[in-house]
RNA sequence: CGGGGAGUGGCGCAGUCUGGUAGCGCACUCGGUUUGGGUCCGAGGGGUCGGAGGUUCGAAUCCUCUCUCCCCGACCA
């Protein structure tokens, strides 16, 4: 992508309304625009960074044996009134009504859909287990939407739900999630832990919370020494701890993730029930799993950034490689600069140009802005000793390589 | 929902107390200049001051109502 062509306005100063560094810096950084509150468009460069956190769910759901599906956003109120949910939810489900005056919902989880959708369709131990995903756009109408993309109203979630015969098998199908999620979060490069939480309205009675560790999390975690042992403050109880309160280490994290047991809590009232071998049938043992895909992308940038902006872990930088071109007006660097741009491409290694004629400054500051893992420049300078200049955006070091060669750390 | 702050060109802000018909920086356009960390000079375009009502000869400025955004709290799969 040239940056003469790329829809990415950055912003020079702080917004008024951002007061955390990530809401600042995907505002700054062109990532993203406020619609109202709690609700923003994703602009091209945050939506590649958006697409490739949707991209490594996808990728370990599926190796996890999950089905990817596709759900309605609006849902039917009938289906809530079943669980119960319509009436015992307040003012955080959002309702509608249809033209007929017909209630429904904007969908803020979909365990009263999937459910639904089994109940149809499956009615055997032998079609079980079964576990269906989808990455689809949620609506929870929060008291106090903040932070950016921390705390939105509307936002990007990966929701998997299982279906198996028996508590037994349901914990297997547990257990698969809960590795998923360790291999995802490693994946994206972030620092986080599992701990411990509570189920709250989502019900059930086993859960784990996945967080990203960073100062401006609004979650207290704490850790026992041996890292056995790791609760949210919030489900932390005396008795069930290896030891006292104040041996424990204490975080603050992010929560990006969590995983719950359902059991029967929504197949029991929804009568979604499996035949088992000896012809008896009994309500379905769920799970559900939930990933924040775009409070990832946010937590991300909490996690990684410094006083001249976004720092990406490389598997979800917008771009690998972004290049400088020092001198717009001249042939030569021009030149050198398209030709480290395709030969780049050619090799499938992302890279935006910075093709525009622009001071030195400006490109510089923005090209640390928006975070891309390596920088190149190329100018009249470097070109004259036989050299193009490449800069580490994590660690800051610089190498000067010969003309075409790159770095060692970028090619493997 | 309780408490607090704020709405003035795309962005950041001053002006509001002490009414007189809108200003600065950045950005943008044009010309020149400069060229390795947000160059410099000059010339331009763009807002009627969140909205409605009121007071007044006259309202961004005073009064009333209202909408919106942000922060703290409560809440939060």
């Amino acid at each position: 992508m040239r940056l003469s062509q790329y829809f990415l306005p950055t912003l020079k100063e702080n917004p008024s309304e951002a007061q955390v560094p990530s809401h600042r810096l995907m505002l700054r950084a062109g990532m993203i625009r406020q619609v109202t509150s709690g609700m923003y468009n994703w602009l091209p460069l945050g939506l590649r960074v958006l697409k490739k956190v949707e991209n490594i769910v996808r990728e370990e759901m599926d190796k996890a044996g999950a089905q990817e599906i596709l759900m309605p956003m609006v849902q039917p109120a009938e289906l809530w009134q079943e669980t119960g949910r319509w009436d015992k939810m307040d003012a955080e489900l959002c309702r509608i009504q249809d033209r007929h005056g017909r209630n429904f919902c904007l969908g803020p989880t979909h365990e009263e859909i999937v459910t639904d959708l089994y109940r149809n369709n499956i009615q055997s131990y032998k079609q079980l287990p079964v576990m269906l995903y989808q990455i689809q756009t949620k609506f929870r109408d929060e008291v106090r939407p903040r932070f950016g993309l921390m705390r939105g109203r509307e936002f990007m979630m990966k929701d998997c739900y299982s279906f198996d015969v028996n508590r037994e098998e349901a914990l297997k199908s547990y257990n698969t999630m809960r590795l998923a999620y360790h291999a995802i979060f490693k994946r994206l490069g972030l620092d986080f832990r599992q701990v411990l939480a509570d189920t709250g309205a989502i019900g059930g009675n086993y859960s784990h919370e996945f967080h990203v560790l960073a100062e401006t999390g609004e979650d207290d975690l704490l850790f026992d020494p041996n890292g056995e042992y790791a609760v949210n403050v919030e489900k932390y109880d005396e008795a069930e701890a290896p030891c006292p309160k104040n041996e424990l280490e204490q975080k603050r994290g992010i929560e990006v993730g969590h995983i719950f047991l359902l059991e029967d809590v929504y197949s029991k009232p929804m009568n979604a029930t499996v035949a088992q071998a000896d012809g008896t049938s009994d309500p379905v043992t769920m799970g559900c799993y939930g990933i924040g895909v775009s409070r990832v992308v946010a937590a991300a940038v909490e996690q990684n950034n410094d006083e001249n902006g976004i720092i990406w872990p490389e598997p979800m930088a917008p771009f690998k490689v972004g290049i400088i071109n020092m001198r717009a007006g001249d042939e030569a660097t021009v030149a050198a600069s398209e030709k480290l741009y395709n030969d780049l491409n050619a090799q499938g290694i992302e890279t935006l140009l910075d093709d525009r004629d622009a001071s030195a400054g400006q490109k510089f500051n923005e090209m640390d802005l928006i975070g891309l893992p390596w920088q190149c420049v190329v100018g009249p300078k470097g070109l004259a000793k036989g050299v193009m200049e490449w800069k580490n955006r994590k660690t800051g070091e610089k190498l000067e390589l010969p003309i075409g060669e790159l770095p060692k750390a970028l090619v493997q």
